[in-house]
DNA sequence: CATACATGAATTTTT
DNA sequence: TTCATGTATG
C-alpha cells in the first residue's frame, strides 16, 4: 500500500522495551493493547521474523487483517524486513479471504463446491427483493441489514426464528429462509458466509480441522476489537489445536479505545472474553506514541478518560509539546469551511514555519485531512475548496470496482467460475443485449425453478423446448455455447500477453465497446467507460502473468494463472492498485474512514452535540453507545500529527433561520483551557511561546 | 392525474 | 452526493 499518510510508523531506532517484549513472548497467548500510533503494524511484522526465527514455516504464520488496505500494508512491511523469499508463502490476508481460502479447499465437506461464487451486497439486495417479493429497495435493504447482523451473531434462519422480535423480524427471517435456499441452488455465498462456513466445518469436521491446524500454525490478528462474535470464534477454532502445548498460539492486537464498529456487530468484549478465556494470556500496553505531539496526545487522553477502561493506558509521547490544539467556533456550515480552507492556506502560506514539518519546507496538501461525522458533511468543504481552488479527495467514494461497467465484465468472470451462479448469468445474457429478453428469461427461470437447477443447467435441458419457443431457446443455446467456450479458453490460457489477447477477443465478441457507446449518450463518457474496461483487462492479465499480489487476496505465490483462477478471487477485491493515492491534495473523511491513517494537520469539524455523539429523533443515547461515539472523537484527535484544529458551530442553519448549535461535550472534555486556548491571553502568549521552544528543539533532532 | 422540478434532510462501512 | 417529499404545471 502506497499511501503516503498511512501510519508508517517513523522508525525508532528499533524496537522500545513494551514493543520487544510483545514480539518474544511466544509461550502463551499474546493480547497487545496498541494506543493509536504506538507501531503495532511494526510489532506484528516484527513477530512474523521472530517466529520464522523460531523455526516456523512461512506458510504456517497467518496474519489476518480485515481490509484489503491493511492486508497489503502488512505484507509489504514484512517484505521489506524478512525479504521477498521469506514473505512470500506468509498468509497475510483478511478474514474473508482465509474463509475463502479454507472453503475453496474444504468446502465440499460441507456441501459447497470449490467454485463457489462470492455475491457482493448489490446480488444479495436483489436475491432478496426477489425472495422476499418486494421491489421497494428500502425493504430490501433493512431485511439485508437485519440478516447480516443475525449472521454476525452466528445464526442461520432457523437460529434467527428463536429471536424475531416484532412483525418486521418475523417477515425478514422468513426472507431469510428462502435467501438460504437460493444461496445453496445458486451455490453461492454472501459475505458473511465467508467467516460462518469455515467456522461450521472447523467445528464440524474433525479432520478439516486438525488438518487446518497444521497448515497455520500460528495466527496475527490485527484490530481485535473490530471482531464481531463469529470472527471471534473463528480464530478460536483456528488456534485451538488437540495439543495443549500447542494450543492458543496466536497473538492478537487491538485497541479497545478505538473500537467504533459496534453498531456492525463488532464487540469490544472480545478483548475481554480473550482474558477470560485464556487465563495465560499475556496482556502488553504499547503506550509510547510516535505520531502526535504532547498537546495532541493530552487532548486525546482527556477525552478517553471519560470513558470506563478494560485496559490501564496512557499515551505519551516524545516529540514535543508542540501547538496548542485549537477550538473554532463558527456561524454555520459555510463560514465553517471557509475557516478551514483559510487555515489550510495560511498554514501553506506558514510553509516550514510548523515544527517537523515534512522536510522543513512547503506543507503540502496532501498533509492535510479534513475529518467529518457523517459523509453528507464532506459537501459544503468541497465546494469551498473547489472555490479555493485546492484539490482535494473525498474518501469512500465510489470504487472502481462498483463501476456499471466494471461489475458487467465482474459478473462474466463469476459466471465462467460458476455457470450456476444465476445473478451473474442474469447479468451476462443481458449485457450486452442479444435479443433474450425478459419474457424468455421468466420462462426460463419458471423452468429452472420447477425443476430445482440452475438458469444455465436449464439452458441445455432436452425437456426445455417444450416451455419456450423455439427462437428463445436457440438464442439460450447459443450464448450457452459461447459461454462453454470461453470458460474453456479460460481454464488454459495463462500469462499476461495470452490472457489480454484473450479478455480483447471476448470484448469483441460480445462487442461491449458498442454497447457502452449505445448506452451514453455522451461520447466522452463512453469512452471513460472504455477506458476503465481497458484498466481491468490490464489489471486481470497482470496477474495472470503471476505478478506480485498487492491486494492482500489470496495468493502468496506468483506464478503464472489462469484467466480462471484470476476470475476466481476477484469478488473479493476492492480495489485495483491505488492509483490516485500519492496525488499532492487535501483529504476529506469520515471519522470511521479516517481510523488507521495519520496527516501533519488534521480539522475535526462539526464537532456538536446531534452530531458528534450522534443522537437521532427515535435515539435513547445509551452509555454504550455515547462511549462509542467518545471513542470516534478520541479516534479523530489521535490522527492529527502536528497540529489539530477542533471547529464547531455556535449556529447551524436549519432550513432558512439559523438556530443555535451546541458544541459538542467532547470539547469541554479535552479540558484545554488550563493551556490556554483563546481566554486568557497572558497564558496564550505563554504557550506560544513554549510551543516556539518545542520547535527549536524539534529541529535539532533528525528527522 | 401524472410528471417535472425544487427543496430539504441526511450515521458510521468492509468484505 | 442521494433520496424522498411536495408543489406546480401540462
Amino acid at each position: 500500500m502506497s499511501h503516503p499518510n498511512a501510519a508508517a510508523a517513523p522508525a525508532p531506532a528499533g524496537l522500545n522495551n513494551a514493543q520487544m517484549e510483545a514480539v518474544h513472548h511466544l509461550e502463551s497467548p499474546c493480547l497487545v493493547i496498541a494506543g493509536a500510533g504506538s507501531g503495532k503494524t511494526r510489532v506484528i511484522t516484527h513477530k512474523i521474523a521472530r517466529l520464522l526465527q523460531a523455526g516456523y514455516a512461512p506458510a504456517q504464520i497467518a496474519a489476518i487483517t480485515f481490509t484489503n488496505k491493511a492486508a497489503a500494508e502488512m505484507r509489504e512491511r514484512a517484505r521489506a524486513l524478512v525479504g521477498s523469499r521469506a514473505a512470500k508463502p506468509l498468509v497475510v490476508c483478511t478474514f474473508h479471504a482465509l474463509g475463502v481460502r479454507i472453503l475453496r479447499a474444504d468446502g465440499e465437506r460441507i456441501g459447497l463446491k470449490p467454485q463457489f461464487s462470492i455475491l457482493d451486497s448489490d446480488d444479495v439486495l436483489g436475491l432478496l427483493r426477489d425472495a422476499g417479493a418486494t421491489t421497494d429497495a428500502a425493504t430490501a435493504r433493512r431485511w439485508q441489514w437485519t440478516i447480516s447482523s443475525w449472521k454476525n451473531q452466528g445464526l442461520d434462519s432457523a437460529g434467527a426464528a428463536q429471536v424475531v422480535a416484532d412483525d418486521e423480524e418475523r417477515v425478514a427471517q422468513r426472507v431469510m429462509e428462502r435467501y438460504e435456499e437460493r444461496l445453496a441452488a445458486y451455490q453461492a455465498v454472501d459475505f458473511d458466509d465467508l467467516i460462518g462456513l469455515p467456522l461450521k466445518l472447523l467445528r464440524t469436521d474433525a479432520e478439516a480441522r486438525s488438518r487446518w491446524h497444521e497448515t497455520l500454525r500460528y495466527v496475527l490478528i490485527d484490530e481485535v476489537q473490530d471482531t464481531n462474535t463469529v470472527q471471534f470464534e473463528l480464530l478460536k477454532q483456528l488456534t485451538d489445536h488437540a495439543l495443549p502445548e500447542r494450543r492458543g498460539k496466536f497473538t492478537a492486537v487491538g485497541d479497545d479505545d478505538q473500537s467504533i464498529y459496534g453498531w456492525r456487530g463488532a464487540t469490544r468484549d472480545n478483548l475481554r472474553r480473550l482474558a477470560d478465556e485464556y487465563p495465560t494470556l499475556k496482556v502488553i500496553a504499547l503506550n509510547q506514541n510516535y505520531r502526535s505531539t504532547s498537546a495532541i496526545l493530552r487532548a486525546a487522553n482527556a477525552v478517553i478518560a471519560h470513558n470506563p477502561k478494560l485496559f490501564e493506558k496512557q499515551l505519551f509521547s516524545e516529540l514535543g509539546e508542540g501547538e496548542p490544539v485549537r477550538v473554532v467556533e463558527s456561524d454555520g456550515e459555510e463560514h465553517e469551511a471557509e475557516r478551514a480552507v483559510a487555515r489550510i492556506q495560511s498554514l501553506r502560506g506558514q510553509g516550514g514555519a510548523v515544527a517537523g514539518g515534512p522536510g522543513g519546507g512547503a506543507v503540502a496538501l496532501r498533509d492535510f485531512a479534513i475529518l467529518y461525522r457523517a459523509n453528507h458533511q464532506a459537501r459544503i468543504f468541497e465546494k469551498a475548496l473547489r472555490k479555493a481552488q485546492l484539490p482535494y479527495r473525498v474518501s469512500g467514494g465510489q470504487s472502481f470496482f462498483d463501476r456499471a461497467e466494471i461489475r458487467d465484465l465482474v459478473a462474466w468472470m463469476r459466471l465462467l467460475v460458476n455457470p450456476d451462479d444465476d445473478p451473474a448469468f442474469l447479468r451476462a445474457v443481458t449485457t450486452p443485449k442479444r435479443g433474450i429478453g425478459h419474457q424468455t428469461l421468466a420462462g426460463l427461470g419458471t423452468f429452472a425453478g420447477r425443476w430445482k437447477v440452475s438458469l444455465f443447467e436449464a439452458l441445455f435441458a432436452e425437456s426445455l423446448g417444450a416451455a419456450l419457443p423455439r427462437k428463445a431457446v436457440d438464442g439460450l443455446h447459443e450464448f450457452g455455447r459461447f459461454v462453454n467456450d470461453l470458460q474453456h479458453r479460460a481454464g488454459q490460457t495463462s500469462g499476461a500477453e495470452d490472457a489480454k489477447a484473450l479478455l480483447q477477443g471476448w470484448l469483441k465478441d460480445i462487442a461491449y465497446e458498442q454497447h457502452l457507446y449505445d448506452g451514453e449518450d455522451q461520447e466522452k463518457l463512453a469512452a471513460a467507460r472504455w477506458s476503465n474496461v481497458m484498466d481491468f483487462i490490464d489489471w486481470v492479465s497482470r496477474r495472470c502473468g503471476g505478478e506480485i499480489d498487492t491486494d492482500g487476496g489470496l495468493t502468496t505465490e506468483s506464478e503464472r494463472k489462469t484467466v480462471l483462477e484470476v476470475a476466481q478471487s476477484i469478488s473479493l477485491i476492492a480495489s485495483l492498485a491505488e492509483r490516485s493515492e500519492e496525488q499532492d491534495v487535501v483529504t476529506l473523511s469520515t471519522l470511521h474512514a479516517a481510523k488507521g491513517l495519520e496527516w501533519p494537520h488534521v480539522m475535526l469539524v462539526g464537532v456538536n452535540e446531534g452530531l458528534l455523539p450522534f443522537k437521532s429523533e427515535e435515539d435513547d443515547m445509551t452509555p454504550e453507545r455515547l462511549e462509542e461515539e467518545r471513542r470516534l472523537m478520541y479516534v479523530g484527535i489521535t490522527r492529527a500529527r502536528q497540529t489539530l484544529m477542533v471547529s464547531t458551530l455556535r449556529r447551524r442553519k436549519r432550513g432558512r433561520e439559523l438556530v443555535a448549535g451546541t458544541p459538542s461535550r467532547f470539547i469541554a472534555e479535552m479540558k484545554l483551557h488550563t493551556a490556554a486556548t483563546q481566554e486568557d491571553p497572558k497564558a496564550r502568549l505563554k504557550a506560544l511561546r513554549d510551543a516556539a521552544a518545542a520547535r527549536v528543539a524539534a529541529a535539532g533532532k533528525p528527522a
